[in-house]
DNA sequence: CTGACCTTGTTTTTT
DNA sequence: ACAAGGTCAG
């Protein structure tokens, strides 16, 4: 395990700290510090103001990672701190990963990288293991994820004998978190709040904190509130913390919660050298916690705060800028600030409706291919220049449906993360019980997993005797099995697991060796370094073969090497790269503590490709060529965010179609369906209402096929606005989209534009006969059974027998061929 | 214990 | 429409 105190408070680096009045004469001639040079006004006022608080403004591609890299450059730089004591705080591990990355590039590369750079989730996980006896934790907790959250909170449900179907765990989860993210621990959630899930609520959250302690163990929420209780109810260790960091920095402090605030309050309440990069009209996350207040009233927080604002944007064209800065203007709740570039050419943003979501995909697609040639006088653009933006995932589905019909490459940004997938989790549970076969949440995950023929019945007997001897779930279904508790295969079964448990824990206890507390919060690439040379030859050598035992012996492999599903290779190939990703680390140990916190996937795949994501997703990117799609009211703003959250709601969807628009260098799109299928049913949407917030001037609106959308607006402001959505709903009600929505009546498959798809399916289904060999991208080849209407019967090779719309499906002799 | 049905709730997502 | 999660019969 690890020696928490060895790079302590009172370590080499504090015994000798520069004083900063030392240091201070030695800040005059810029020559000595050229980075200042390489930044404009605005950046270079943010990155020499070192000490006392800044808040650094920073809009949609002014630099900001640039002068925060300048920042800690200067800091060290002129002497104020070494590398050691700058604290530098970021929210997902690519933006720390990616600022440590940078970092090594400068040229002002200090010889120590930056320790202590992570996010808050990080650097509370390395902070609590030093102090993890003064919450009645063990230093070597667990980090439990959101999916083991939930079915502890199940248990606790259960348990307590109350009906879960009106208190569902994900619900009780959601609220608890709520209190987290506010640092409340039980016994201060006030009396207003526990109002609003009974008196129940705080009774639970209390029992789940006190079962979370006899687990050993932590939620995300847990790391940062339980760094606050130690810094508040520990005054020496506060006190060592704010004399070690001399210097903090955080980014995108927008997104900061409750908690995460006070977090930083206190470690910056001694000096009060703290520099806040963020811009609050890019907060999108008030949904889980964040508090765009933190942002709005910093100067009042830290008096005598410098507030710096990067204005100057290197991004885009002034149309561009010029959209964005229209929508945002209509937020009230906003310290101001309007980006400028010094670009002077560029198009405007375009504006576009379609007759429906079918129509409004195919249209992109056939835009992102004339962006690929060359068109309206631009050089041809790679796929991977371009991106789609949408506000809810679901929209994806119809840009997915119609890429994959004409090949174009594209890749979906968001889905389950590697280590969310089910079969990286299961994996995970059996290294965690050779690690600790206390871990009674892993053990239950994996008990029937694969099939021992071991339900909730033997569960359950197992959970009882557990509980009755007072010991972990493996200690009881080792009694379970001896004592014969659960009979037949089930007890046979049991017992070979429970004795393959004991023989890789005893693997694990022969590479035990003095383990060495890895640093690096960011990322560890610690090689593996075994001495083992007196182990048995047969046993496994290093943690990495351990694994591949592990998943060996306990038939999990097998499991996945004997499933049909089309899905089985993929997983398999993920315990792959998860045994891979055990090389980094020195072993299961070292892996397990991290994994939790940094495990991405973010490969880089060779060929081009067109980017899908949400608009969340895309905060902090940038694309030559983007698509908005789906601007319609209702999903964009989002009627359930405006419902929920009323003009705070609508507010932060603003925001969100300002990060939208500002992701774009050179093209713009945005659009609109006058029909979608919601729910599976269609409805007659609106433009949204951001659409009239758009300057006229920077905005050109293309005509479409469907034409029902003519007259454009300036988004004057007054009422003439609501004049116009009006006026223009009037081409929904025109006499031809009247007698299409009542031909389509409720119960229509097809969308109100049936004419078109009939034909074009007819086609499609023609192309083939029973019998025919085929492809289908998602289910792979195939063999036409049976037509029925335009849907064909197929015999999948992989997939089985499947029902599927003819236009989804190719000619076997040329996949990935367009079908019409 | 498992597979076939039925009910239910559907924004955004990190750690 | 559809996926996920729960229920219930074999």
């Amino acid at each position: 395990m690890s020696s928490p105190d060895d790079d302590d408070l009172i370590d080499a680096g504090d015994s000798r700290v520069p004083l900063s009045q030392r240091a201070m004469g030695m800040v005059s001639a810029r020559a000595d510090f050229p980075y200042l040079d390489e930044l404009n006004p605005a950046q270079r006022e943010a990155v020499e103001a070192l000490d006392g608080p800044v808040l650094m403004l920073a809009g949609a591609g002014t630099g900001k990672t640039k002068a925060l890299m300048a920042r800690i450059a200067h800091l060290i730089e002129t002497k104020k701190a070494w590398s050691s004591q700058i604290l530098a705080v970021t929210f997902t591990n690519k933006a720390a990963r990616e600022m440590k990355d940078r970092l090594e590039k400068t040229p002002y590369n200090q010889k120590e990288p930056i320790r202590w750079m992570g996010t808050f989730h990080a650097l509370s996980a390395k902070l609590l293991r030093r102090h993890a006896e003064l919450v009645g934790l063990k230093s070597n907790f667990t980090i439990l994820d959101t999916d083991d959250q939930i079915r502890l909170l199940k248990q606790l449900i259960v348990a307590e004998n109350i009906d879960e179907k009106r208190w569902p765990p994900r619900l009780l989860a959601g609220i608890i978190d709520t209190w987290k993210n506010l640092a409340l621990t039980p016994d201060k959630v006030p009396a207003s709040e526990a109002a609003a899930f009974n008196e129940r609520g705080i009774e639970l959250y209390a029992q789940y904190q006190e079962r979370l302690k006899n687990l050993n163990a932590t939620d995300f929420g847990d790391l940062i509130m339980h760094m606050v209780s130690v810094f508040q109810n520990n005054e020496d260790i506060l006190r060592g913390y704010q004399q070690r960091f001399r210097y903090i920095l955080v980014d995108e402090y927008q997104d900061t919660n409750v908690a995460q605030y006070m977090w930083l309050r206190l470690l910056a309440g001694g000096h009060r050298n703290i520099c806040c990069v963020g811009d609050d009209d890019q907060s999108i996350y008030g949904w889980r916690g964040a508090e765009v207040g933190n942002i709005l009233k910093f100067e009042k927080d830290f008096p005598g705060a410098k507030v710096v604002r990067l204005e100057q944007n290197y991004r885009s064209t002034p149309h561009i800028l010029g959209a964005a800065s229209g929508v945002i203007r209509g937020n009230e709740n906003r310290l101001g600030k309007e980006l400028w570039t010094d670009k002077t050419d560029g198009e405007k943003v375009r504006l576009i409706g379609h007759w429906d979501g079918e129509e409004e995909a195919r249209w992109v697609g056939e835009e992102i291919e004339a962006l690929q040639r060359g068109t309206r006088g631009m050089a041809p653009k790679s796929l991977d220049d371009m991106a789609i933006l949408v506000r809810a995932s679901h929209q994806m589905r119809a840009f997915e449906d119609r890429f994959l019909t004409i090949g174009l490459p594209y890749r979906v940004i968001g889905g389950p993360r590697f280590y969310e997938r089910m079969e990286i989790r299961d994996a995970m549970a059996y290294f965690r019980l050779a690690v600790s076969q206390d871990d009674d949440l892993a053990f239950e995950r994996i008990v029937n997993t694969p099939r021992r023929g071991l339900g909730d019945k033997a569960v359950q007997t197992i959970q009882m005797t557990a509980r009755q001897n007072g010991v972990s779930l493996v200690e009881g279904a080792r009694i379970c099995a001896s004592d014969g508790l659960i009979k037949g295969k089930g007890g046979k079964s049991l017992g070979q697991l429970v004795a393959q448990l004991d023989r890789w824990a005893a693997i694990v206890h022969l590479h035990a060796q003095p383990a060495t507390d890895d640093d690096a919060v960011v990322e560890d690439d610690g090689t593996p370094m075994l001495n083992l040379g007196d182990l048995p030859a047969d046993l496994p050598k290093t943690h990495i073969e351990l694994a591949e035992v592990i998943l060996d012996e306990s038939g999990y492999t097998a499991m996945w090497q004997n499933d049909k599903t089309p899905e089985a290779p993929g997983r398999l190939e993920n315990l792959k790269e998860l045994v891979k990703a055990l090389e980094s680390f020195e072993n299961l140990q070292g892996f397990l503590e991290h994994v939790s916190l940094i495990m991405d996937n973010d490969s880089e795949e060779a060929e081009e490709k067109v980017t899908i994501m949400t608009l969340h997703a895309a905060k902090g990117l940038e694309y030559p060529a983007v698509f908005l799609p789906g601007w319609e009211d209702g999903l964009f703003p989002s009627q359930r965010s405006m419902d929920e959250t009323g003009l705070k709601g609508l507010e932060e969807e603003r925001r969100l179609a300002y990060v939208g628009i500002t992701r774009a260098e050179e093209v713009c799109t945005i659009s609109f369906a006058q029909n979608r299928l919601v729910y599976g049913q269609w409805q007659s949407q609106l433009p949204s209402r951001f659409i009239d917030e758009l300057p006229e001037e920077h905005v050109v609106v293309v005509p479409s096929s469907s034409g029902l959308y003519r007259n454009m607006s300036g988004g004057g402001g007054g009422p003439s606005q609501l004049e116009e959505r009006a006026h223009r709903a009037d081409a929904y009600n025109s006499p031809g989209w009247k007698r299409m929505s009542r031909k389509g009546g409720l119960r229509r498959k097809s969308p109100p534009n049936e004419g078109r798809n009939v034909v074009i399916d007819l086609e499609a289904v023609s192309a083939f006969t029973a019998g025919d060999r085929v492809f289908h991208t998602k289910f792979g080849y195939g063999t036409v059974m049976e037509i029925e209407g335009d849907k064909l019967d197929i015999e999948f090779d992989k997939a089985g027998a499947k029902k599927v719309v003819a236009k989804f499906i190719v000619p076997a002799a040329k996949a990935g061929d367009v079908p019409f």
